[in-house]
DNA sequence: TTCTACATTATAATAGTTCTAAACTGTTGA
DNA sequence: TCAACAGTTTAGAACTATTATAATGTAGAA
């Protein structure tokens, strides 16, 4: 298990524990090519198909908001009735599909620098993040 | 009363009609010099302060709802527990304070247009918006 | 005025998320 | 190695925003 210990070690050098569970969730988070998108119900339910040993869900709301806080996930910004995360953290813009609802990455290099011209005295910019909504042309 | 026969023809206008309920809330959300940002919970604040005659929270649910879907607010796209609707339904853009837990317009004049380089095919944009969360400088 | 479709209402229901407090476990240091 | 402690997990309760329900009320048309 190599990439347990990878784990591990990423959880272990950010001030984490390296649980079991946290370990779990990290190989389902992260041991994929593909970066994606997901709700606390879709992470919950690839907890329960790769693993028989159940996470609690308070564990896997802990957990995820641990991940957020160190900056291995993104949170997106958008209205639904519940919060999405990314496993891309790098810098990057979402297409929303309304119809769908399906969030789709756009590549950074698709999108102009987004340039703010003023700014809030006392305060620096932490993200500058776009939502393009979208839907079906009829 | 010339303010609200003003509300009573845009809601008679658009469809909806002209019941107390929805005047009251026209006269709270369209009758400020400025926009402004609000929920829910901030909306039943400001109606109980500004009349006596309670205004049911499912009413207040379902006009806030109606006039979005007639274009008269916008919601705002943030990771929150509560949604947040605008007043101001033209082109902007919008900082959110971390700290304060603030929402602040950003002049659409500070903002370079947005370019979106890429397609979806099958999709139109229906909109773009613009997320800057700010955080205090240490 | 009367009728009908639309609105309002109180309340229940739902769903996502957070809280609680007890049990458990990784880590530290003797 | 092992005791002790702080951090973690857990089940379930609690909380909160929002939506659904179904009965009552009301605006507008005939």
């Amino acid at each position: 298990m190599l990439n347990n210990s990878h784990y591990i070690d990423k959880l272990r050098s950010s001030g984490l524990r390296p649980t079991k569970q946290r370990i779990k969730i990290c190989e389902i988070l992260f041991n994929t090519e593909k970066t994606f998108h997901f709700t606390i119900n879709d992470l919950v339910k690839k907890i329960s198909k790769a693993t028989n040993d159940k996470i609690s869900l308070a564990t896997v709301y802990n957990t995820v908001h641990a991940f957020k806080k160190k900056g291995y996930l993104k949170e997106i910004p958008i209205n639904s009735d519940q919060s999405y995360f990314d496993t891309n953290t790098s810098h990057h813009h979402h297409f929303y599909d309304e119809n769908q609802k399906d969030l789709i990455d756009i590549d950074d290099a698709d999108v102009e620098p987004v340039k703010i011209n003023t700014r809030i005295p006392g305060k620096k910019i932490k993200s500058v993040e776009v939502l393009v909504k979208v839907e079906d042309t009829e």
